[in-house]
DNA sequence: TTTGAAACACGGACCAA
DNA sequence: TTGGTCCGTGTTTCAAA
């Protein structure tokens, strides 16, 4: 599953997931190298799915996204024989910005987003306590943002 | 905090958080907006700092990050009239991806991506256990992830 | 690795509704 | 105020040396 990357290599992507929008010339200067030689690796890289997309990150706040709220969510044990369609309608649900699978007492863990708490409610009542199996749900509401980023440590 | 967006901003956001590189002109096609006021429309809510950033994501099993684990972290009843020096720490670790603060009984909550159990464990033993104050500290492991996306729902 | 040419994107000036 | 057209400049992409 790892990838054997050179150094310059983990340079370009250490600078693409920090701002994508570096040109190849930029980022070529940056890592010593010149131009077209940097854009092949970059093509080779999106290439291989080492880098996934390019997304533009926006502002919750801004938006009137107030809280995220991580939920801990246990199945029954007729539900766990039966995960394909809990997780089909998750990865439907625009809200669930990220959905997990634990080891340890909960099934999942999901991270939502809302407006307000009353928003959230309702999707939780109208649409998470609907799905068939859902034995519990437990939810953390998170208050403030100390720390967000999607860039990973590559050393 | 709000804004009041038009329905052709959203539009133009529901784009650019899918894939970030789509040019003006393609947006402004999908949009029926001609090239120029789209452009101007994108570069106002970049600068209104709607649009925070544009970044590559990387694939995290293709580099060998196989866990990630969500922390929840109390601090001692003296730690929490102190915050500041906790967060600035949590904020420099690049294997911290995001910290929130808790509503409940937790004061943090982190999600800290790894390439193994081992290298989490010497994480959580030789940094985040020797911040002082940190009174508890329960690791949640995520084994596989279901869902994983940065984009908001804009209706 | 460098050069260069064709295609394309950006962002301004300016006009119309 | 919001949209549209035109166009010079710079950037990207990719082939050929």
């Amino acid at each position: 599953m790892q990838e054997k990357l050179s150094s310059i290599d983990r340079k370009i992507l250490r600078l693409l997931q920090h701002n994508a929008d570096l040109s190849a010339a930029e980022i070529a200067e940056r890592v010593e190298l010149s131009q077209s030689p940097c854009w092949r690796r970059i093509n080779r890289m999106q290439e291989e799915g080492l880098i996934e997309r390019k997304v533009a990150l926006l502002n919750h706040k801004l938006l009137g996204f107030s809280i995220t709220v991580f939920v801990d969510i246990k199945l029954s044990a007729h539900g766990r024989s039966n995960l394909d369609e809990f997780e089909k309608a998750i990865v439907g649900y625009p809200e669930v910005l990220e959905c997990h699978t634990m080891a340890g007492s909960s099934d999942y863990l999901l991270k939502v987003i809302a407006k307000d708490i009353d928003s959230y409610e309702r999707f939780l009542r109208d649409h998470l306590l609907q799905r068939p199996h859902v034995q519990e749900a437990h939810s953390n509401i998170a208050m403030s943002e100390v720390k967000r980023t999607t860039e990973l440590p590559l050393d």
